[in-house]
DNA sequence: GGAAAAATAGAACGATCGTTCGTGTTTGTC
DNA sequence: GACAAACACGAACGATCGTTCTATTTTTCC
C-alpha cells in the first residue's frame, strides 16, 4: 500500500470516529487534521472537499459495516438464527462507538441537503435494507417464517425497531432498553412464524 | 403581550422551521437574524447565548407539538381510537415541514454533546414517553388492550414504529411508507389487544 | 408628553470555517 | 544516488461563527 492510501485510511479511521461521537458535518478539516497530526492543507489534499471527506467517511463506514455486521451475520445458519445474529451485530455496533450508529445520525442530518452526501447516504440506505428483506427472504426459505409474508414490510419493521433500540440506548440509556428490544423482537419474529394453527 | 416577547415568538416561529428543516445546530445567529430581517447583536439580546436558544426553540417546538399532537389525541375516545389519532397527528407533525420531527434530528445530534441542550432534550423525551405510556394505560381501562400488558413496552413499539416511519418518509420517500407504517401498527396493536382464546 | 426602561442596531473582537497557493520534503523508480 | 512524482506543510484568503461593546431608537408607564 502506498504511503498516500496509508495516511488516507488512518485519517478516515479517526473520521468515522469522530463522526460517530460527533455527528458527519462536527467533523471538520481542522479538527480532524489536528486529531491526526496533520497539517489541514495536508488532509485537504486527500480530498479535495469537504464534501468528499463526508463521503468518503460514510464509505467507509459501509465498509467497516459489511465486514463487522452483515458478513459474519451471512455465515450464520438462515432463518430466525442469522436474524438474532444480525441483530446482535447491529446493537454491538451501534453500542462500540459514542453516539451511536453514524448512518442514523446522518440520515437524520442530511435529509433536506440534496448534494453527494446525501445521494451516498441514500443507496447506503437502500442497500441495507434490501440486506435486510433478503435475510427475511432467506428466513421463508429456511421455513422459519411463513411463505405469505412481506419482506419488505419484515425490513421496514425490523429497522424500526433497531432505530427504536438506537434513540432509547443513546439518548435514555435505560437499563431496561436491552430487555426492551428482546421483547420486541420476540414479538416481531411471532408475527412472522408459521402458527401452528394456520390457515 | 410586550414587544419583545411579540419579537421572540417571531424569532422563536422561525427557528423551529429551520431548525426542522436543516438541524437544530445549523441554526446560526446570523442566519436566523438575516430570516427575520433582524441585526445579530439584536437577536443575540434575546437569548443571551447560542445555547439557550437552541433550548428555547426546543421549548417552542414542545409547546406547538402539544398543542397539535398530544392535547387533540386527548380528546379523542380512549383507546385504539386515541393511539389512531395520536399516530395520525405525529405523521402530520413530521410531514408538515420538510427536514421531519426536530426532536428525532436533535436527540441524534445532541446525543453525546452534554450540556443544557441535551438535557432538556431528555426531558422532553421522557415526558413524550410518559405521554405514549398513560395512552396505552388509557387503552387498557378501555379494554382495548390486554390487562397484562407492559406499557413501557408498548411506547418502546410504537415510538420504534414511528421512527421507522420517518426515516423512510424523509429519507427514502418512499411511496409504501405509510402503508407500511398502517400495517406495522395493525400489526403491533394485535399482540396487545385481547385475544377471542386468551388465557 | 416626558422620563425610565426595553429593544434594536452597528461595529468590532478573536476564532474557526473551507479552500488555495507556493514551497519544501519524502517516496518510489531507474 | 539522481529524478520525477507524490505527499505534506505553512501562510494566507474571505467568510462566517458566537459574543461583547456602545449608541440609538422605540416602547412603556405615570
Amino acid at each position: 500500500m502506498s504511503k498516500g492510501e496509508d495516511t488516507k485510511r488512518t485519517i478516515l479511521g479517526k473520521g468515522l470516529s469522530m463522526a460517530s461521537t460527533l455527528g458527519l458535518d462536527l467533523v471538520s478539516i481542522g479538527s480532524l487534521a489536528k486529531a491526526t497530526n496533520m497539517s489541514k492543507s495536508g488532509l485537504f489534499a486527500h480530498f479535495q472537499s469537504k464534501e468528499n471527506l463526508q463521503v468518503e467517511i460514510l464509505r467507509h463506514a459501509g465498509d467497516v459495516f459489511a465486514e463487522r455486521i452483515v458478513v459474519p451475520a451471512l455465515k450464520t445458519q438462515a432463518g430466525i438464527p442469522r436474524i438474532m445474529a444480525l441483530v446482535a451485530n447491529w446493537i454491538q455496533w451501534t453500542s462500540r462507538l459514542k453516539g451511536g450508529c453514524i448512518f442514523v445520525s446522518a440520515s437524520s442530518d442530511f435529509t433536506d441537503r440534496p448534494g453527494k452526501v446525501r445521494d451516498f447516504l441514500l443507496n447506503q440506505q437502500k442497500e441495507w435494507l434490501e440486506c435486510l428483506r433478503r435475510i427475511a427472504k432467506s428466513a421463508v426459505t429456511a421455513g422459519d417464517f411463513r411463505e405469505d409474508i412481506d419482506c419488505d414490510q419484515f425490513a421496514f419493521d425490523l429497522y424500526s425497531l433497531l432505530l427504536g433500540f438506537h434513540l432509547y440506548h443513546n439518548l435514555l440509556e435505560s437499563e431496561e432498553t436491552k430487555r426492551r428490544q428482546e421483547k420486541a423482537l420476540e414479538q416481531l419474529l411471532n408475527t412472522y412464524r408459521p402458527t401452528s394453527s394456520n390457515s
